[in-house]
DNA sequence: CCAAAAGTGTTAACAGTACACCCATGG
DNA sequence: CCATGGGTGTACTGTTAACACTTTTGG
């Protein structure tokens, strides 16, 4: 067994993941079921220690490179494919009972196309995609109920104003579907008149071009669109 | 001298302080002159090691209580009367060129009549208070300049729908003075009767309300104002 | 046919913008 | 008295919110 020496103490330190997706117009967050203690049998969220390096020349990995990696290894989704976003460092002295572990904390968002390619892991009751109206925060491992409360706030502040919404609908979407997205993060009703009023905005802005073909989702076929981005 | 051993490597945690505060209509950030290599005499930002605790019982101290002590330790001023707020963590494998280093970035907010308390520490050239239209970031050691960015990007995005201007004004203050405030940072004009009208909704909305006595900022005396906050 | 979603139109309220204007005061 | 900032009014514009309405399609 090797081991590292110091002259000063330092901390653990991890990064955790808060992956939402949306399933049958329901936020859903990626949980694990804890097979060690502390906290055993408990859900938690997924993450993993920073690999720091040997010392010298090898220094370990970036800190988002070991959250692409953790985010990999707990969802098996290829590189690229998911959108992921540093959302708070967690450091309370006491955070965890093993010692002081500071952890990052992100957050991920999978398109519903994907999600099904995720395999649950173990226990399916309480690990896998869980629905948000079913978690109670509190019943996790460590803070992480704190977290994922963090990181609701943060998605609540963020779809207005910002483009994440197109990472929770596939490729190619309706502007009902877009508009659900927004309202299962916000829980509120929106008007399906004024939503499209600043989908046509964003459309005749270039944000959004029309695609090929015509979906059913409701009663009557709607148009699909594409996210070209801004700039 | 101790010596600290472990299973697996660690990084080291450190703080890192970006100090903003307003004097002369001029935005400034607290720079310190490295004393020691690397980028020895470089100007950077103020910071230190987290506190990991030598195991055991003791853990060490809270992140946030780190960069509180940083702070002070920086400033010399009174704890409690500086707005702080999580900035970004920033965990490039070579970010410094000593090791391992993970830095969680900071950035706080003086207000005018506490800045002047505030000691220069050593060179005043390239220490102390520092306007912003003659620092290049690109100047500052490690990836400094980068942390100082992404907190110029921050205020400036929160300055619109946050408070924050309030805790870069005396306790009472002036509608002018709140303006240039905005203006500082956003680096436009805004037009004064237009943001008069701004000020009145939060009047009548109670979070700001009319304080006793008058100031004289430019030629007539002016009302003066205290925040009182929301919810 | 009918329920339900797709999609259009209309209106009132409101906040942001631009700009003209009077008031008070220190120099 | 006059330059300067304090302070008010107004007209225009774009966005949001509420809601009535027509169109299409699956069952």
């Amino acid at each position: 067994m090797p081991s590292y020496t110091y002259s000063y103490p330092r901390p653990s330190v991890t990064v955790d993941l808060v992956v939402f997706t949306i399933l049958d117009n329901d936020l859903k967050v990626l949980l694990i079921r804890r097979g060690q203690p502390p906290f055993e049998g408990c859900p938690a969220l997924p993450g993993g220690f920073v690999l720091a390096g040997t010392g010298g020349d090898d220094r370990g990995e970036d800190l988002e490179v070991a959250a692409r990696r953790e985010l990999a290894e707990e969802t098996g989704l290829p590189e690229g494919s998911v959108y992921l976003e540093q959302l708070y460092t967690f450091g309370a002295a006491d955070r965890d009972p093993r010692g002081r572990v500071i952890t990052v904390a992100w957050y991920a968002l999978v398109r519903p196309t994907l999600a099904p390619l995720v395999m649950a892991g173990g226990d399916a009751a309480e690990a896998g995609w869980r629905s948000l109206t079913e978690v109670d925060p509190d019943s996790l491992a460590f803070d992480h109920g704190r977290i994922l409360r963090c990181a609701l706030e943060r998605i609540r502040g963020k779809v207005d104003y910002s483009d994440i919404a197109f990472e929770l609908v596939p490729e190619t979407f309706t502007v009902t579907e877009l508009r659900s997205v927004h309202e299962v993060i916000k829980g509120t009703a929106y008007d399906p008149a004024n939503f499209r009023r600043r989908f046509k905005r964003m459309q005749t802005d270039g944000v959004i071009e029309q695609a090929p073909g015509r979906r059913t989702t409701g009663a009557r076929r709607a148009r699909v669109y594409r996210f070209v981005g801004r700039g």
